[in-house]
DNA sequence: TCCCGATATGTAAGCGTTTACATTCCGGAC
DNA sequence: GTCCGGAATGTAAACGCTTACATATCGGGA
């Protein structure tokens, strides 16, 4: 019969030796049956789950990971929770973790002070986690070295790192395929609203999504033109700003090349202003498929963008998982990391269009 | 001189007895140096921090966890990160934590099992976080005081719970406004997209806007139509199901209130698709003001959302460092919680105006 | 019947801190 | 010159697990 007093006393929680006493077995005994660790007899097991349930028992943690060395904790570094890119991300890799019964811990690096704190403090971090998941964010093979060494586990999402899995799109291929897209429309004079990489742990997929742009619009014979390339923050606020200079501009543009359907939402905000309509007096191209796209009817390149984080989390658990079955003894297989590529797709709606008749 | 080949052997690392053997001084006087505790003399304290640095030592979290029994480490439990809204909260908070050096971890409460299992499971968050943030979550007072007797602080965003700190703004008053703008303008068939409170853990934010709308419209007068209250599930496919459903309803209302932006996106893409445009044929005011209502043009009220994240991460670590001085053998003083209540304002864009004369 | 290898279980040594309590040291009051 | 109180420091006992190693148990094969 269980206690029907549970909550009178201050209670001192259960320890595992309580338990041990509890089903007459030793602590040994009782760490190894509640973890379902081998040689353990089944009734023996039973007898000690029953205890440990009767008892409301749950380890502590901290003395398990003193004990152990691992902590059950995998963490995600990300530029910032704000923005749908990166929340939606984080939310992915949230739900696989909490699954998998990990702890979910999550630190912002926003500023470039941030990013370099992070680096410092990489070996802070490697005590308090098992694994990490860095959203476009980069290391150096050193850094992922050192952390490897810690026995800290590694996944990335939008770049790759050599030795670690990740998932990535083919930002030269998104590139290309806004190219394709516009030209194909009819537009020659084409600018781009991206962002900029700054310092050493910038992310590269703007750099690859501007190649492929330029590479696909050379194909076609044609050049950026100087001063259409704007710096657009990733933010809707960056997008409004770029695409007003760019209306200003001597040369306007027939069609614009947003990096992100954010900064498109952006520059849709100020043709509105300027009572130019999108699709009509200057086409727009987005990137995300944003959950708003559909709203304003934005011609974007479609990422699964909630995949990458559940995908990113599991490859890591796998990993992670590997590392601690070849450290029990089995010999090292350095199995090639998987790298996930998912796919992107043109979805197309009307803000895109034909070039206006001058 | 430190050593220049630090990444050549596996490099043990450092530990106390390591840093208290080097500044010669017991383990017991590079604790109490190293975290600023009284009673240690400003050369010592210079000296044991001198050599801590040349060792890089980093005191090991999980074994100060387990000595001193706290975690360092804040909670925040979201219904889901997905949406602008929560992760904007999540964002706040995560700030404030890590300046105050706190671990940040976060737990997402998608359905209703993890709503139950988060209630089974407080007993496992207590042993890992030293406070813990409730967004949009409600739980009972049995609840919370099983919480603050096992020392974990807690703070609410979006409800409130006696004797701990919240931060909600006047849900009721929020309602009103709506109501007020909405009826000023001349609309007399309103409808509303909300979301409806399910189980014992829902929040209460939509009933206190209804309650509050639905009193402002009587006391003109005016009440709401049999079947004009939708729930639109607080996100964009749900209200724009929701506008749908109105626009085909046979008393078509000429302005709608809905309770969220993301609805609002919704119902603006359901309005499209019918040639209706949003404040000519149908009136259409949100509530958040969400950084895409500027694109839309979207009439909303306006809540200062990041704020409340960063504001209950304030007052959530204030109330940790009081429980902890307050252990410390101070006096306790049952200071009366803070609770904010951030202002709303009605901010007037386009999708609101007169009703069209038929 | 004896011996052997699994399998099941127990013993106890960590893991790296924090902190209660004991000790030493010091200057000033008497 | 003693004595006393407080500041500075030291000693060692937790904290609650995990796990290497030792031991006990058991069923067969020889």
């Amino acid at each position: 019969m269980t206690n029907t007093h549970s909550n009178e006393s201050p209670a001192r929680r259960a320890t595992i030796d309580d338990v041990a006493a509890g089903a007459g077995v030793s602590v040994a005994t009782v760490s190894r049956a509640l973890r379902n660790l081998p040689n353990v007899a089944e009734s023996t097991r039973q007898r000690v789950a029953d205890v440990a349930a009767s008892l409301a028992y749950q380890p502590d943690p901290a003395a398990a990971r003193l004990a152990a060395g691992r902590t059950g904790t995998v963490t995600v570094a990300v530029p910032s929770l704000n923005g749908w890119y990166f929340s939606t991300v984080v939310a992915g890799a949230e739900t696989v973790c909490a699954d998998a019964g990990l702890e979910f811990q999550v630190i912002g690096i926003a500023t470039p002070q941030q990013r370099d704190r992070l680096l410092d403090e990489l070996q802070r971090i490697e005590r308090r986690t098992d694994g990490l998941i860095l959203i476009d964010i980069t290391v150096t093979d050193e850094q992922a070295a050192s952390l490897q060494r810690r026995r800290v586990s590694l996944a990335t999402v939008g770049s790759r790192t050599i030795g670690h899995p990740s998932v990535a799109i083919d930002d030269t291929h998104v590139g290309r395929v806004a190219a394709d897209h516009l030209v194909g429309l009819g537009h020659r004079r084409i600018a781009v609203i991206g962002g900029v990489a700054d310092g050493p742990m910038s992310f590269d997929a703007p750099i690859a999504r501007r190649r492929g742009f330029e590479s696909a619009i050379h194909a076609h014979g044609i050049t950026l033109a100087e001063g259409s390339f704007m710096n657009g923050q990733f933010n809707v606020a960056g997008g409004y700003a770029a695409m007003t200079a760019l209306i200003d501009s001597a040369e306007r543009p027939t069609a614009v090349f947003a990096m992100s359907d954010e900064m498109a939402f952006g520059a849709i905000m100020a043709l509105n202003e300027h009572g130019l309509v999108p699709g009509d007096d200057v086409s727009l191209i987005g990137v995300d498929d944003h959950e708003f796209a559909q709203v304003v009817r934005l011609t974007t390149i479609r990422q699964p963008v909630a995949d990458h984080g559940s995908a990113a989390a599991r490859l890591l658990i796998e990993t992670m998982t590997a590392r601690d079955r070849s450290d029990a003894g089995v010999h090292r297989i350095d199995a090639e990391v998987a790298s996930l590529q998912p796919e992107v797709h043109l979805v197309e709606r009307s803000t895109t269009g034909p070039p206006p008749r001058t």
